[in-house]
DNA sequence: TGGTAAATACGAATTAAATTGTACATTGCA
DNA sequence: TGCAATGTACAATTTAATTCGTATTTACCA
């Protein structure tokens, strides 16, 4: 089995990755055109990063047709719990209830968020 | 009043700062000895990045004396939020409680944590 | 069949982080 | 006083991310 390396998206990275999560996969033209909605790019630096994205084996590609149809290959869940860590090793001493502390401490949560969580700890406990 | 711009600490100056939060103060040499605990890195390294910090302004330093000290400028808990809300942004939608969510569905927390986090998700329910 | 539109490939420039070597300054002490 | 130790300053290099211009390829259709 092939060594599965960790890949730290960059940001940009990770802007491309959140359109192919959205959409499950998508030619560079869609990725293109979601990110100009929200900031400039020229095409072919989207082209570019995906195909160096591609080399990183960040997103697959299908390039049996004349337009390359691109999928990601890290999942979101992988990623997020990926970032997470680090995140608590670097700034929370390696406790996540540190982090959720905090987190939670910023006050944005909604009651029913708030209830969710309390439920998900219920549950949580109940396994132990 | 001055622009408090924001500045995003890289990777290498997130560990300087740790040990600058930690010790609330130290000159070039602590830290660095700190930081060579952990990872290899010339002496020059960890002195021409703190002096960086000092241009970006995320350090100040006594430079009254020989051997300067240097303290950080930025607080923990305000960097910490700077990249709990970039990472709820970029990954989780901006929703803070599905990074909380996920961050305890990862399961590194044990009882007395969970209980500690019920208390405050209390807590800030009856604020409202 | 040849031209046009739309795509990819590639190379180069730019920017920023990180690293390191070397020069210079300061302090204390023999 | 002058040397050794310890610091700081600075310049240059390396590496990676980002950006973009230009060349090339492909498909389709008039």
């Amino acid at each position: 089995m092939l060594k599965n390396k960790i890949i730290k998206p960059t940001e940009s990275e990770l802007e491309i990755l959140s359109v192919l999560w959205d959409k499950g996969e998508a030619t560079v033209r869609t990725v293109h055109e979601e990110l100009t909605k929200t900031k400039d790019a020229g095409y072919t630096t989207t082209l570019k990063l995906m195909q160096i994205m591609f080399e990183k084996n960040l997103v697959t590609r299908d390039s049996s047709c004349k337009t390359h149809i691109y999928t990601p290959a890290v999942t979101k869940e992988k990623t997020q719990h990926q970032f997470l860590n680090k995140m608590v090793n670097s700034l929370f001493a390696g406790s996540t209830s540190q982090l959720v502390m905090h987190a939670l401490g910023g006050n944005n949560a909604s009651d029913a968020e708030l209830d969710k969580i309390e439920q998900l700890i219920k549950a949580l406990k109940a396994k132990k």
